[in-house]
DNA sequence: TCGCAAACTAGAACAGATTCTAATAGCTGT
DNA sequence: ACAGCTATTAGAATCTGTTCTAGTTTGCGA
């Protein structure tokens, strides 16, 4: 239910803190990239990354969260690889849209990883950075550096709906019931239409 | 995983199947119309319907088929009411809207039940006719009498993505994270541009 | 260095979904 | 009435997420 404050409680998170839970999250990603959920069993992820049970439940207090922190480093080779080379489409519409077929491209490439990952998402109680942070990537990307405190609320909105159509076809790709040029194709009309006057 | 096959195998369900089929979906609505899924739970809707678990797990393969069901229900009576009493508003855009915030409202009556329903739509393996149901009457509705067979593709895209968005609006509602209000807002704003031209 | 609080560990325990088993009940065709 | 089949039943068993316990290790301030 919470997000997951370092062990402790108050002080900061220590060096080797740092490197198990990193550990933990890599033998998670490394688990769910065959598969999926199922695969990525609380116990098996303990063990891969060496520790005991309880300690992984001391940094993840739930599965979830520790989908959650995976989904959060897909999320951020993404934003890294936005940042490295920023989509060049003159339109903000055509920079969206340029952004989330990348994101498409990516997560195609570890389907299974995708597939458990977007599931949960979606399923979760917890709160989670992920549509907030696809929503600001967005913005950022087509209105030129905009961010999500300097945008005026339908600017949020508009981004909001876009993200949450292409979650949805995201799914829908993963569930074998769409083609990825029928995702663009989607995602374009969409986005022109979402992003024309934004 | 499966859809829901008679027992049998082959076989005409019989009268008596049916009846118990109909006495476990019932007993199953009950119990998740309070505590949701979780209070749901597979030993109890047996119990409440009277049918060992096996029996139970005969006619629905997992909990997630029985949610289904549950659900498919609930849609009927949302259709049937639409159909009863069509949105009268005189822009494609706002007919849609009206169709999607009457069928909010619906879902906020039993919002435990309206949680589950949402959230096995969105992770159901089987086709749930649900999304082709709202995006066909969403088109229905905004293109006058226009089917899913006779629109265009671009319009059977527009249609499905404002429907994407009402999903997800809904999803963060049902976690506590969007007022009514605000998805009437955003759902306003999508649908006077995704069906601006529809 | 001492001592304490927090982190860690192995493993048992618990909960709820799902599966399995062995036995019984009910129907169908002969 | 009988044989053979499927449905049903009670209950045990299994699987996996989560919690709990009791003891050990570690970091660190006094």
């Amino acid at each position: 239910m919470e997000s997951h404050p370092p062990p402790g409680g108050h002080s900061v998170r220590t060096r080797s803190q740092h490197q198990r839970r990193k550990r933990i999250v890599q033998a998670a990603a490394a688990l769910a990239s065959r598969g999926g959920v199922e695969a990525m069993q609380m116990r098996t992820v303990a063990e891969r990354a060496g520790v005991a049970l309880g300690t992984l439940y001391r940094y993840f207090p739930s599965k979830m969260d520790l989908v959650v922190a995976v989904v959060g480093e897909e999320i951020d080779l993404l934003e890294s690889s936005i940042e490295r080379r920023p989509p060049g489409a003159t339109t903000p519409a055509s920079r969206a849209v340029d952004v989330l077929m990348r994101a498409t491209r990516g997560l195609m490439r570890e389907p299974e990883l995708a597939d458990a990952l977007i599931r949960s998402l979606i399923l979760a109680e917890v709160q989670t950075p992920f549509g907030d942070r696809m929503t600001g990537l967005l913005l950022r990307v087509a209105a030129d550096g905009l961010t999500l405190e300097d945008a005026r609320e339908d600017q949020i909105d508009l981004a909001g709906s876009l993200s949450s159509v292409w979650v949805q076809e995201l799914l829908e790709m993963l569930r074998g019931r769409r083609t990825y040029d029928q995702i663009q194709r989607r995602i374009e009309a969409a986005a022109a239409r979402l992003f024309a006057d934004i």
